[in-house]
RNA sequence: GGGGAAGUGGGGUAACCUGGUUAGCCUGCGGGCUUUGGGAGCCUGUGAUCCCGGUUCAAAUCCGGGCUUCCCCA
């Protein structure tokens, strides 16, 4: 491939997800995509390493039906307002016109919030932590792109109910952790949290905070959001409970979505290089594809030798594949590591003879020898530092992107090259014109405060010149 | 949200401007022979004009509409 990932991230995107067999964007309805095995298998991988975290912190799995009540829909004023124009409605059922259309969730709030309000009577019953991993429908009117924007997107996503706003607070802080976790220790990806502006919050909510990643082309895509519900929720869907003091309080709730599409856009671009994709190694299909190379006269001898490897490797639980068929080794090495695999192992007549293979990275392409004894010990451990480099070479390229101007000129000529800039701003509750005024005039958004830093001291906002309460994030977006 | 480009076997393309033969080529896929330390070779078979309508003796080609994809800008 002879494309640069960063000078041209549209077309190398389209071309791996493409030529890996990502996906297939055949299916002809706009906005949907068939996601194909070689994605999707990582994606169940990083499923069940999210719903694990999850489940660490006690939240139950739990299924709620995909279609929604238009009277459910409605019941909260801001949120029906902020998803109204993005729902797909199903009129008609079988020959019949439904006398209630009933809405394809663009999210669960209204779906599982009247069953909340039966299930909580009393502060026994409390705290609800459940989470849901499946698809949602949003008629986007923007361009979709593959992963990146679709009208159906796979998540999970987290509802929980609390007797106190304190308890409500802590567990946005508890989602943050499990981003931390999730998407740079498990995955790689690098990202900041921040608190959005009150006009760019999620519709229904009183606070929003966002996992925002940095994509090749110095863009940045927002991949997970936890919300502080407040009572916003509770209050026009009853949910109620009885508090020690005998009277009947409004839960505390909160809600997390953790974007998968979105995520696995940012895997394949953060780890990806001019060869194709690299996948790390816990989140390959194949951890390890053995390529055996032969003459006519030891064919049998190498494959037997080959079969061997592949045995010991499976039985002590990777995922392994030793390519048995008639492509030639050249096309094999291209072929897979198009395809990302993180280890190929060479076996050939001069392995068999110093008993042991070669061993070979993906992002280095160093190749190495390894004994036999050795093999099992060697591929964890060249897995681990392969993830290892990987995130170092990811980060450095982040904190590179991240910068800092205190004008509104510096601000505009720092934009030009892509990336995150820090601004002193006056008001994340009142400064929408000075938000609109780097939207139209930079082309770019104010995404918010980081959680847990400092407030300015001192300083004037970019924009306005007023004094600013907050240094904010600034960048072009998806 | 605005603009541009494009839809021809599974994939990539030629023919379209200037309507007319059996829709050509590369790749893939099936079969056969030979091949394996960085994208092998020969033989053979297979498979296509996005959808609806219009103009015409005749449409892949011209016109209108739809659907989808890609790119650029917002």
């Amino acid at each position: 491939m002879d494309i640069d990932k960063h000078s041209n991230f549209s077309e190398w995107f389209s071309t791996v997800l493409k030529e890996a067999k990502l996906v297939d964007l055949r299916y002809n309805v706009k906005g949907f995509i068939v996601i194909l095995p070689w994605a999707f298998k990582t994606m169940k991988l990083m499923y069940s390493f999210a719903e694990a975290e999850l489940e660490k912190r006690n939240h139950a799995p739990v299924n709620f039906p995909v279609v929604i009540p238009e009277s459910n829909l409605i019941k909260e004023e801001e949120h029906v307002k902020g998803f109204g124009g993005e729902v797909f409605w199903i009129t008609h059922a079988g020959f019949n016109r439904l006398e209630e259309r009933l809405a394809l969730r663009p999210t669960s709030e209204t779906a599982m919030y009247p069953l909340y309000a039966l299930w909580i009577k009393g502060k026994s019953d409390l705290p609800i932590k459940m989470y849901q991993s499946g698809a949602v429908w949003r008629y986007e009117t923007k361009a979709t792109r593959p992963f990146i924007r679709g009208r159906e997107f796979l998540w999970i996503e987290t509802h929980d109910a609390f007797a106190t706003k304190n308890e409500a607070l802590s567990q946005v802080m508890e989602d943050i952790e499990i981003l931390n976790v999730f998407l740079w220790d498990i995955l790689g990806i690098p990202f900041i949290v921040l608190r959005r502006p009150q006009w760019d919050k999620f519709p229904g909510a009183d606070d929003t905070y966002a996992a925002d990643t940095l994509m090749p082309d110095g863009k940045v895509l927002q991949i997970a959001t936890t919300h502080m519900l407040g009572q916003r929720f509770s209050k026009p869907f009853n949910i109620k409970f009885m508090d020690e003091d005998g009277r009947e309080k409004f839960v505390w709730q909160t809600c997390f979505g953790i974007g998968m599409n979105r995520i696995y856009a940012a895997l394949v671009a953060w780890h990806g290089d001019n060869k194709g994709l690299i996948y790390p190694f816990s989140l390959s299909p194949i951890q390890v594809v053995i390529v055996p190379i032969f003459k006519e006269n030891n064919k049998e001898k190498v494959l037997n030798y080959a079969r061997g490897v592949y045995k010991k490797l499976k039985s002590k639980g990777f995922r392994v594949l030793l390519d048995e068929s008639e492509k030639t080794p050249g096309f094999k090495f291209n072929e897979w590591e198009f395809k990302g695999v993180p280890i190929r192992m060479e076996i050939g007549e001069k392995e068999i003879n110093n008993e042991g293979v070669l061993i070979v990275p993906r992002d280095t392409g160093i190749r190495s020898f390894a004994s036999l004894n050795e093999l099992v010990d060697k591929v964890s451990k060249e897995g681990k530092e392969m993830m290892k480099r990987l995130k170092e070479k990811n980060w450095k390229e982040f904190e590179k992107s991240l910068k800092s101007a205190s004008t509104f000129e510096e601000l505009k000529k720092k934009l030009e090259n892509g990336g995150i800039v820090r601004v002193p701003f006056c008001s994340l509750s009142h400064g929408i014109e000075c938000y609109n005024k780097i939207k139209e005039e930079l082309k770019a958004e104010v995404r918010g405060e980081k959680v847990g830093e400092g407030k300015p001291k001192g300083l004037k906002c970019v924009v306005c010149g007023k004094e600013a309460n907050h240094f904010v994030y600034v960048a072009r977006q998806y």
